[in-house]
DNA sequence: AACATGTGTCAGTAAATTCTTACATGTGTC
DNA sequence: GACACATGTAAGAATTTACTGACACATGTT
């Protein structure tokens, strides 16, 4: 099996964007990070990040999990998600047949 | 060698939207086609056609060829090129990292 | 000459994204 | 209590992208 026109649109524009690959790529070299640190990392405001992460992880593209660190603050650590996704004609080709007529536009 | 951030971002660009999808899909299906033509087989304007044939052969996912037709004719015939791009956590780590500075946004 | 079909482009609008600023909340420390 | 650091979110501005409609031009046919 392969995946969706809808799923597929949604990676794609998910990873359509030089912050958010630089935030995958630099989640990809720490392992994991929290929003602010990772914030601080990319050089980019938290809100802005916090807004990219979330188009991330809709995509699947990156997981996140709450955790509390040993002086009692809550973390929200992100880490990259293991995909592999051959980008081909082909792949277009079955793709489109399944695009939801909501990507009409 | 791999594939630079640039263009990377300007494929995943490109191809992340539903008419530039179905007009890869149908493309490639019907082998080549020309502008008006491929107009009405997507059913989309012409002049909106233009424009994301544009951005998909500014990414290199489109050639073009313009031909004279037995009745004279001019036809822009486009078909897909081959490429395959392995979509993978560590192809985003080794293309940020040749990501230019006008990507900083 | 008028029509049908092909090409491209430009101006203006509509819509979707992106980004900033500010707010609200919580916990441990000085 | 004030500070430092963490979380999230919401409103508005700024920017970009997408789209339509009209124009200009060329060729063969009626």
């Amino acid at each position: 099996m392969s995946i969706s026109g809808d799923d597929l649109l949604t990676m794609l524009s998910a990873l359509a964007s030089p912050h958010r690959l630089r935030i995958m790529a630099t989640l990809k070299a720490e392992g994991r990070s929290y929003v602010s640190q990772l914030a601080r990392q990319v050089g980019i405001s938290r809100p802005l990040l916090h807004l990219h992460l979330q188009k991330l992880e809709e995509a699947g593209l990156v997981t996140s999990q709450m955790e509390l660190s040993p002086d009692g603050k809550a973390l929200n650590f992100f880490a990259v998600a293991d995909f592999a996704v051959e980008l081909t004609p082909d792949l277009l080709v079955q793709a489109a047949a399944t695009l939801s007529a909501k990507s009409e536009s």
